[in-house]
DNA sequence: AATTTCCTCAACCGCACCCGG
DNA sequence: ACCGGGTGCGGTTGAGGAAAT
């Protein structure tokens, strides 16, 4: 037995090739998903149809989410998981484009071996963790700050050319705006933000380290608490509906580095 | 610079359930 | 009621890459 290689009774294991994904894709698109033993009888694939429906399942379904899970997700994976505990695919249904899979990892990774690991070590994986997360974090604000002012260039453009364009809005309902724009780097400041989904008013907003033995935090958790990114946020007086965190899954984190990050992401619905 | 450790995630496995014959 | 094929689910593994030493 081994990786990419034919079993006995004649069907191939691991990783999947580009040709086999476009077989796969090609047998969904003719016959649609389900009766996954037919893949290799009709497509002439030599995977059987476990491997088949796994496939396009996690990862070649086109309505898939890819890339990071969202502090607004993973706060959603956190609720339901306190809910239903190890039921991966009830959980996973409500997320529109994770995968249960995706969410077993996620779910492995960031907080099951915490139970386990020495205060010390747990220290120095979660700043590790956290490294990554913040750079991955802003790679992806990045990469959605580029798409909409490409966006709205072309928008700009277009209209000056008096032609009718649709007006694009934000991944996922999300407002964004400048640090030094709204927040700047300090606590307790009111701002307004505009945008095509509405109007928000912030007041008394407080940025507070999560650091479990952060004083800070015992005085200021509350059900309105705001998890984003590493930091927790009190949001007093909001007009607007945020999604909420349990208080007792707030992982340790170091204070963010406000003026580093490009930009404050906020979900509203 | 080399080696070790850690993390992520695609893919596998075994079991359970469903459903038609 | 039983059987077998198909499917879904949760647990586990291991390759590859990143980070730490």
């Amino acid at each position: 037995m081994g990786w990419g290689v034919l079993e006995a009774q004649g069907w191939r294991k691991g990783p999947w090739t580009s040709e086999e994904d476009r077989l796969l894709i090609e047998y969904v698109k003719l016959h649609g998903e389900g009766r996954w033993n037919s893949v290799a009888r009709l497509q002439g694939l030599k995977r059987n149809g476990k491997s088949c429906r796994l496939r396009w399942v996690n990862y070649l379904r086109p309505d898939l989410k890819r890339g990071q899970i969202t502090p607004n997700e993973e706060s959603v994976i956190i609720e339901l998981h306190a809910r239903w505990g190890n039921r991966w695919s009830t959980i996973a249904r409500s997320l529109p484009g994770r995968t249960d899979n995706e969410i077993k990892n996620y779910w492995r990774t960031h907080f099951k071996k915490k139970t386990k690991v020495s205060p010390s070590d747990a220290n120095k994986s979660k700043a590790r963790m956290l490294k990554r997360q913040q750079f991955q974090q802003q790679q992806l604000l990045l990469q959605q700050q580029q798409q909409y002012e490409v966006d709205m260039q072309r928008i700009m453009s277009n209209l000056r050319d008096q032609t009718e364009v649709p007006i694009p809005s934000l991944p996922q309902h999300q407002l964004m705006m400048k640090p030094q724009d709204s927040v700047a780097s300090s606590n307790n400041c009111t701002q307004t933000v505009n945008s095509d989904q509405g109007r928000y008013d912030y007041s008394s907003m407080t940025m507070v380290s999560h650091f479990n033995d952060c004083a800070s935090v015992a005085e200021s958790s509350s059900d309105q608490d705001f998890f984003w990114d590493g930091n927790l946020w009190n949001l007093d007086d909001i007009q607007g509906n945020f999604s909420e965190v349990p208080a007792a899954n707030r992982a340790a984190a170091p204070l963010q580095d406000f003026n580093s990050s490009p930009f404050m992401l906020f979900n509203c619905y």
